[in-house]
RNA sequence: GGUGGGUUCGUAUAACGGCUAGUACUCAAGAUUUUCAUUCUUGCAAUAGGAGUUCGAUUCUCCUACCCACUACCA
């Protein structure tokens, strides 16, 4: 364990796509315990498969962290990955494919060590070799058993292998499993765990062909040469940790070890399998933070453009495999530094819940101010045509936010605040436009276009109902048809809000053209 | 198949080995209300199964079942 060692921590995605959930919620745990324990934050993109690169996954990745106000302190200047090293990045480039050249040297560490061994088996050979193993019912698995009768710089003579690395590309660098051996590992979340090296495989490190490592050496290596403390990632490394510490040790690193600490994974909601990137649009809730463009012009559901507020979004996926031990749910970014601990991160996975997102969502929604959301409701206003001031924007959502999860909902709810209604709801119409109801209707309206100057809410409601009640008329039928004059239908708003909003001309002028629409 | 991880109401979770297993979401009922919604109240609902340790097990141990991940020259 690193004692007084400055905390850093990294997200290391790889940029084969947009970031789905699963990988910000890694990446919001790294970043809460790096704020924690005053620490830092990296950003590095392994790119170390150049044949699963796509394009635009990086700037997505980047795009998504920012948005949801967890941005890296390292590894990201602009808006873009660092690729020098400079005084504030000094580990960098952060992308594995501008480091290529560090990690060659270290495999051959390893091979003078006797660490790792030359393979020259090739790919098909492999693959013929996995299915003549598989049609006896068996495994094939190149291991400490397998590979002494296999093409290597174990089995080969010297000037064979020479030969081999001169005149061949194909070859690879594999680790060579020790034989019998405990690897005996510390997890943070899960605890101490044990597993035989007998279990394990000799893994590829080095592609001669891509002139690259795999992920398991350029990770390796770059978390020890950036000093990486802990690391958070997601429970699929965890069979994989046994060989990282293989590897520290085989390096003579094992002082430097960062610690490890293994996240369950987000389950779908239905309950089988983990939450995958396709799952978003069959499900009908989004698996992605921001909109993603496929290469087939599809754009993917969001978070963003559901009209999820980051906070809410960020607060809801801390609270999916989490909890602070007291019943409080509700935590902003810099709550949730202060409160997190990898201590209280749960074990098993955690099947998502789109209904309790939207919970959060209206949580957030109802704790903003009405002049706050005002502004964000104006764009979408004007998408429907509206022009209005951020006054009058504001005291219209005073009445509908109760009604919202997103603030889009405020035209859904209640476009009739905007717009008077130009139709009339057929049914509604049927039931309360009736010439006992028009009467009572026109009476109301002299009433209400009496009124001096405009009043509060409270105060209208009463005054309509002290003089529908005076008159001894029946309250539903009158309110009703007042109603779908003011709205067009004769579900909505309290007329009292409706009146408050709109004013009083309006309100008249609403009354006068569902007469002339709908005649008396 | 092998290795590893996991299992508390439908979901997310709480509970130094010790009260009647708590909370939130969802759902249902009732109240409030001019409609719809909100709000409020109440309710439904769980320790996977079996052994063991113990005065006492959701908690510790073992077995079984089920779920998940990994098992690539992908990360």
């Amino acid at each position: 364990m690193s004692e007084n060692k400055k905390t850093r921590v990294r997200f290391a995605p790889s940029p084969t796509g947009p970031l789905h959930i699963g990988g910000v919620r890694t990446a919001l745990y790294n970043y809460l315990y790096a704020k924690q324990h005053n620490g830092t934050f990296v950003l590095r993109i392994e790119d170390t498969d150049s044949a699963r690169f796509v394009s635009g996954a990086e700037e997505y990745i980047i795009g998504a962290l920012e948005w949801c106000g967890i941005t890296p302190d390292e590894g990201v200047e602009n808006g873009k990955i660092v690729e020098e090293a400079s005084a504030r990045h000094p580990h960098g480039p952060y992308r594995q494919s501008q480091r290529r050249g560090i990690y060659r040297a270290y495999a051959e560490q390893l091979i003078q060590n006797g660490y790792a061994y030359y393979a020259f088996d090739s790919a098909e050979e492999l693959v013929a070799k996995r299915a003549e193993a598989e049609s006896k019912g068996q495994t094939f698995i190149y291991n400490q058993v397998t590979r002494k009768g296999l093409r290597n710089s174990l089995t080969l003579s010297a000037s064979e292998v020479e030969h081999l690395l001169e005149t061949t590309t194909g070859w690879t660098i594999r680790f060579k499993m020790p034989e019998n051996e405990i690897v005996a590992m510390d997890d943070l979340i899960r605890g101490h765990i044990e597993v035989n090296t007998e279990t394990l495989d000799d893994k590829v490190l080095w592609k001669r062909a891509d002139e690259l490592p795999t992920y398991h050496l350029a990770n390796i290596v770059d978390d020890y040469l950036m000093e990486i403390t802990e690391v958070i990632r997601g429970e699929e490394w965890l069979p994989s940790l046994p060989l990282h510490y293989m590897l520290y040790k085989s390096f003579g690193w094992e002082s430097s070890r960062p610690r490890f600490a293994h996240l369950s994974l987000l389950l779908k909601p239905g309950g089988q399998g983990k939450l995958s990137k396709r799952d978003g649009d069959k499900l009908g809730f989004p698996v992605f933070p921001l909109p993603w463009t496929g290469t087939d012009g599809e754009v993917t559901n969001s978070y963003r453009g559901a009209g999820y507020f980051p906070e809410a979004f960020i607060n809801m996926l801390a609270f999916l495999g989490w909890n602070p031990g007291d019943e409080r749910e509700i935590l902003s970014l810099d709550e949730l530094v202060e409160a997190f601990s990898l201590e209280r991160v749960i074990r098993s996975g955690a099947h998502f819940n789109p209904e309790k997102a939207k919970w959060y969502n209206r949580e957030y929604l109802r704790a903003k101010s009405d002049t706050e959301l005002a502004k964000l409701y104006l764009p979408i206003l004007k998408e429907h045509g509206v022009e209005a001031t951020e006054e009058y924007t504001a005291r219209a959502i005073s009445v509908i936010k109760d009604r919202a999860t997103f603030v889009a909902d405020f035209w859904t709810a209640a476009p009739y605040l905007f717009v008077a209604p130009s139709e009339y709801v057929q049914k509604d119409a049927a039931k309360f436009w009736t010439a006992e109801n028009c009467g009572y209707l026109s009476k109301l309206r002299s009433h209400i276009a009496a009124y001096k100057s405009e009043l509060e809410v409270a105060a209208i409601a009463e005054s309509i109902e002290n003089y529908i009640r005076s008159n001894q008329w029946p309250f539903g039928k009158v309110m009703n048809s007042l109603r779908l004059s003011l709205t067009g239908s004769a579900s909505g708003l309290g007329i009292a809000e409706i009146i408050y909003t709109i004013g009083l001309q309006e309100t008249v002028r609403r009354i006068d053209n569902a007469f002339k629409t709908l005649g008396t």
